[in-house]
DNA sequence: GCTCGCCATGTCAGTCGCTGTCATCGCTCC
DNA sequence: GGAGCGATGACAGCGACTGACATGGCGAGC
């Protein structure tokens, strides 16, 4: 693959995510990673987009997956397509929670690295919202109208960013999944009463 | 204020929204803003943190204004905490959306500019997402729980984020406001069916 | 087994966003 | 009218990112 070793893309990561760990976002050159990968920093660019990309890499695996779910998804054939578009966006999430994180620990540290870094935040808060817009353009496909299913979408990935967050934040090491489900649970608790 | 001419900051607020809609936000320099507001480009990152800040100045004065509303609001008195958390919210938005916001004509064209630009719309769900978390930590103060805290600052703001995106596009030009009841009505009919 | 061609990488030069530092200017207060 | 202060200018520099071209490895075909 490489003019030398292989893997150049995953060695540019974890070469990133080190030295992003040890030393913080800013005090690290694009340069610097590089050459802890082998390679030049014009390779780096190749393989992203940009400085901050190579900790976001996942997410068009993540959002594929989801939106497949949502495409595939049986609950999506009914009348009452406000309510089965946010049953359809939950499950997709729950099946993502229980199948495609990586352990805790990992999340973890990665979390640590943007937490400590708004243009961090920044692009991780963009790839949600880039999720969300496809969950909507998918849950229009299938016949929800235009503005449930942008609410749906909305708020069925803010419930998700809201568990996620408790998931990694969580010192009892509780699941991602079962975080996702209380989320889910404790957001239709939001509405009932207010109407 | 100045050295010379008064308002520096708002004609470089000017100047850059002329130049990004004129040529695009790529396209402009930082030195080109500048010149053309009668100033140097460092004077320039004195008053906005950043080339794209300049377009997000008031989203201070916005976050203010709904946490505000929310300290204020006499919904969060009641045992039932989730739902009035979630109402408290909405109300927020709904005056934020009455009186805050400018005329229609200039977020279009502010809106065009920034749907041309992924760093810039990067820039925008971000204010969002500190507005979010903002609003979660008032709900928190005031004794809601911690998750539903955050899933009714998520559920909101992404309502509100719903309809601003369609009062900009709406070709009626109906109010923000009506925007804002139609999506958080909307928002209510998604949970009774499926709990 | 040799050559050709493709693709990933290296090299180099350049632009631009952004920052630190210090000088300068205009205004205000006394 | 001098002193102090806040805003601006001038300058130097770093680092992210890009375009253009050169170079090396590796497989396909002969």
């Amino acid at each position: 693959m490489g003019r030398w070793e292989p893997n150049a893309q995953s060695r540019l990561r974890q070469a990133a995510m080190d030295l992003y760990a040890e030393r913080g976002f800013d005090q690290t050159t694009v340069a610097e990673i590089a050459e802890r990968a082998g390679l030049t920093e014009r390779t780096f660019f190749r393989h992203f987009a940009d400085k901050r990309e190579v900790l976001f890499a996942g997410s068009e695996r993540l959002q594929a997956l989801l939106l497949k779910s949502v495409a595939e998804s049986p609950l999506l054939s009914e009348a009452a397509a406000g309510p089965a578009a946010l049953a359809a966006v939950a499950a997709a999430f729950e099946v993502a929670a229980a199948d495609y994180f990586p352990p805790v620990e990992y999340s973890r540290q990665r979390q640590r690295v943007i937490d400590a870094n708004p243009p961090l935040q920044e692009r991780e808060v963009a790839k949600m919202d880039r999720i969300s817009a496809a969950l909507a353009g998918i849950l229009r496909e299938r016949g929800v109208g235009d503005l449930a299913a942008a609410l749906a979408a909305e708020a069925g990935t803010g419930a998700f960013k809201v568990a996620f967050t408790r998931w990694v934040a969580d010192p009892a090491d509780g699941s991602l999944l079962g975080h996702v489900r209380e989320a889910i649970a404790e957001l239709r608790t939001l509405l009932p009463a207010t109407a």
